[in-house]
DNA sequence: TAGATATATATCTTGACGGATATATATCTA
DNA sequence: TAGATATATATCCGTCAAGATATATATCTA
């Protein structure tokens, strides 16, 4: 599945505490590094790593503003995450849970194998 | 935040390819530890392992039938996860990007700053 | 141009987790 | 009751990623 991979990348993105703090953070408007380092009280260059994990994984992109950079959140990957959950919403509606169905042809295929005896 | 955890919990356990994998394939409906097994070409305590992993985050259950056992998806982690979207599209549909604002207000934060000098 | 400020990168250590293998447990069936 | 079937658990190993620290880079300012 072509999509896997991507949802991977962010799933394991935001899996981390401190990254999806970043992120919640994040989503009052754009902040520069300072201010995450501020907010999430944490040492720097950690601030920094999680930010790249981030860039990477293409949730949030930066802008050079003299020796600041802001970073700030792009929508996409979420939607991407919002269309994947959607198949399951589908199923929600109708029968999430098919156990009953299941069972049966359980049943069903057991009693073919006795008959096949 | 109190959602935070539950939040990584279900995250981490849907970032690793194999658990993606089986939480598309209970998509179809419910499955046997076996019938797992053999779909996704694995062996089976690692497979156990995952569905471990995928119970304790609440994604999966099981219900006992005989020797087999029969997980199935659980819709609540999908709901909640789905919630937290929510407040991410709100901001969408407004400005996700409030880049140009924030860059008026860092501007104004400096020429207050040199008016103090 | 010499600091000062802001951020990125390099390196090391450690813990957690996934994979592999062996074995235990539970239930069915002959 | 003795195997057979289905699954869980225990253990070990290797890897990778997060944390910590030091340092490099870039830009501003006096």
């Amino acid at each position: 599945m072509w999509y896997i991979r991507i949802m991977i990348k962010t799933l394991s993105a935001l899996a981390e505490p401190n990254r999806l703090h970043i992120v919640e953070y994040l989503h009052d408007g754009p902040r520069s590094v300072g201010e995450i380092v501020e907010q999430l009280q944490l040492p720097q260059p950690q601030v920094s790593k999680h930010l790249r994990v981030l860039v990477e994984a293409g949730l949030v992109e930066v802008q050079p503003m003299a020796q600041r950079r802001i970073y700030r959140l792009r929508a996409q990957p979420f939607q991407e995450l919002d269309e994947w959950l959607e198949s399951f919403r589908r199923v929600w509606d109708e029968r999430f849970d098919r156990l009953e169905e299941y069972l049966q042809q359980l049943q069903a295929a057991q009693k073919k194998d006795e008959s096949l005896q």
